[in-house]
DNA sequence: TAATTTTTCGTGTGCGAACACGCAAATATA
DNA sequence: TATATTTGCGTGTTCGCACACGAAAAATTA
């Protein structure tokens, strides 16, 4: 490793010399200063930000305001699980990481919480945008303290953001329509089923919806696309029948299209039959949703990569703060497709860190 | 922030002795011993990661052993753009990453490039095991000096190694085949391409055209598999004569597979209303093969995610010199489907690092 | 009690970079 | 030419921790 001890000596010059043109700090003649410069570049020095971090006592920190998650509702934990292998690696250059957990259906809770978070000044954070309104007076809030915030998963129109973290939400709609227009035979329909209302993340669902509706529009071949909206993914019996209904009056239906992560829930109310028959697309890498995919259910799975978005918001959160590298407004993740046969390597990398977290 | 020294002083003594119970290396009285450990555990004390990693300088070094690429045969060149991104990452933490890189058609040049490498007496090697007589040789070596070595996306049977980094070549395949079934419509063969003779990786092919033919047959729908094998992908001339008078023979063909990362040259021989009316999926996103993709001649590319393979090799290797993680025998990297649709999400990562590094 | 061994602990140095202080050389002013 | 001012640069200290060396204190032996 070259230190600027090394560039000094084969400059013939002080390491604060090194130092100053480093940093442009300035005094240094015009001559000396190429010289260096000329050297740095050829042994590819760069600076150690271990030494670094340590001698000028960094100390960013990131706090993150994210939904909880237990058992049943267990899609915020795999974000959660990248934040904190990130936060591992980052630690070592002076930046700590703190969590901030709220309710994802109590708007009351996010913005208790974030009145927590914000009493710790942190120096950036990075947070899930659940409610349109009060984010908009988090933002205010940052904006006075000068805290750069990046958006995860969630993108929200029109309020300015340094930066979004997710996926792009309309192309992963699109692509699940040109993998229904595989799964289904040509002259039968398909469907798309989404409850009448949503909380938080519908932005990203309306989106989805909007891409595969495109994606059929554009497309040659004639499938009629239907659309059902059921009150809620919760309540069985309801949800039961009014799909067993809805597919009585089409018979012609042979996929259907989950935009939410709650594809499982509908699989449940299915018989064997309309298992065996009907082409079922969906979000998401949960639990349920992987062993749907995996006994066959469920065609393919469209995943957020979830635990990935959690790793690059705060890598590239403190790449910022320690390295000043540009944050790029929209850092958009792979649209995995997920099927019965590919889903356990796309859970390796999060499964490891898991195991490693619990020794 | 608390600090040792800080401990120390409440305790009434040396920071050497606060800092033989932080890592117990014995030589403190048990009294004291007890004291500190309170008074540590009061003020919750944690030791500073950064100054730690600074003074602890290790020293590790890690040597790779990997093909050259060039802008005709690039393969190779996002696997070291993956090594060299984790490389930077590392470089904080006192590993040390050098690159050897042989001719991928030379056993001499192989070999010669090893014994260059192996005079640096690296701690660890991450190497592409091309040549299966001359990597035993190699290992051995590599066994003699006790170097913890991994394979990189080739991975050699009946050769023990401490781990490999790539691919599940007959799942890709497997998968592969599943989505030529639902490219192809029912009734309508489809082919296997490959050359005849093949170099160092056709292991990797061979377990791929295994895993796409164990779909084929498990499945119900009855689909004949043709298999033609040319002579050379770079011969134009002659691959072109060879498929024109192979689909004009058996007019019955929709879907081609290739099996290697070839299909671009076969893509260039083809007509357009071949183009049109054949389903084909190959392998690797080289710019060829996504130019393809991208312009709906080819429905799937399967990809082996090389960047991610550099960068995870590196990775798991300086984790395991540094913290002594396990090294996990066989790190599958997730099988990526990559459409004209999402392909350019797949990139971004590696984009961004490229475009850094130009910088 | 003196001599020897063992236990227990304090001191000092280095890791690589950041930055303040202040001295010498170069340039400007009288 | 002597003095004042700027410009260019070297030196020394600090950050918090790791680890080696060796000294004082305690325990053991003669």
């Amino acid at each position: 490793m070259v230190r600027i001890k090394d560039i000094a000596k084969e400059a013939n010059v002080s390491e604060g010399t090194v130092d100053r043109v480093l940093h442009n700090r300035g005094g240094v003649s015009k001559k000396t200063e190429e010289k260096i410069k000329s050297i740095l570049e050829r042994r590819n020095f760069s600076i150690n930000p271990v030494a670094s971090a340590l001698a000028m006592k960094n100390n960013h920190s990131i706090a993150v305001l994210i939904p909880e998650y237990n058992e049943t509702d267990s899609f915020w934990k795999l974000p959660y699980l990248g934040l904190l292998k990130a936060s591992e690696e980052v630690k070592s250059i002076g930046v700590n990481v703190t969590y901030f957990k709220f309710n994802q259906y109590s708007r009351e809770s996010y913005l208790e919480t974030f009145n927590r978070l914000i009493e710790t000044k942190p120096t950036a954070v990075v947070l899930v945008p659940m409610f349109l309104q009060e984010t908009n007076l988090i933002i205010d809030e940052l904006k006075k303290i000068e805290a750069t915030y990046v958006f995860l998963n969630v993108d929200v129109e029109g309020v300015d953001s340094s930066a979004y973290v997710g996926q792009d939400s309309y192309m992963s709609g699109y692509i699940a329509g040109k993998l229904m227009k595989l799964g289904v035979p040509n002259g039968f329909d398909c469907c798309i089923l989404q409850t009448s209302t949503s909380t938080g993340d519908n932005q990203a669902i309306l989106k989805r919806v909007k891409g595969f509706k495109d994606y059929f529009n554009t497309s040659q071949d004639e499938n009629v696309l239907h659309e059902l909206k059921v009150d809620s993914f919760s309540d069985d019996v309801q949800l039961a029948s009014s799909v067993h209904q809805f597919l009585e009056n089409n018979p012609n239906i042979r996929g259907v299209f989950v935009p939410s992560s709650r594809i499982s829930a509908v699989v449940d109310v299915l018989s064997d039959v309309q298992k065996q028959s009907l082409c079922l697309i969906g979000f998401d890498n949960t639990p349920q949703n992987v062993a749907c995919l995996k006994n066959g259910t469920v065609l393919f799975l469209i995943s957020q990569k979830p635990f990935d978005q959690g790793y690059e918001a705060v890598r590239i959160v403190s790449d910022h703060l320690v390295k000043n590298k540009v944050l790029k407004e929209k850092l958009y993740l792979p649209i995995d497709i997920l099927t019965k046969e590919n889903v356990d390597y796309n859970d390796a990398n999060q499964l490891m860190f898991e195991k490693d977290l619990n020794q």
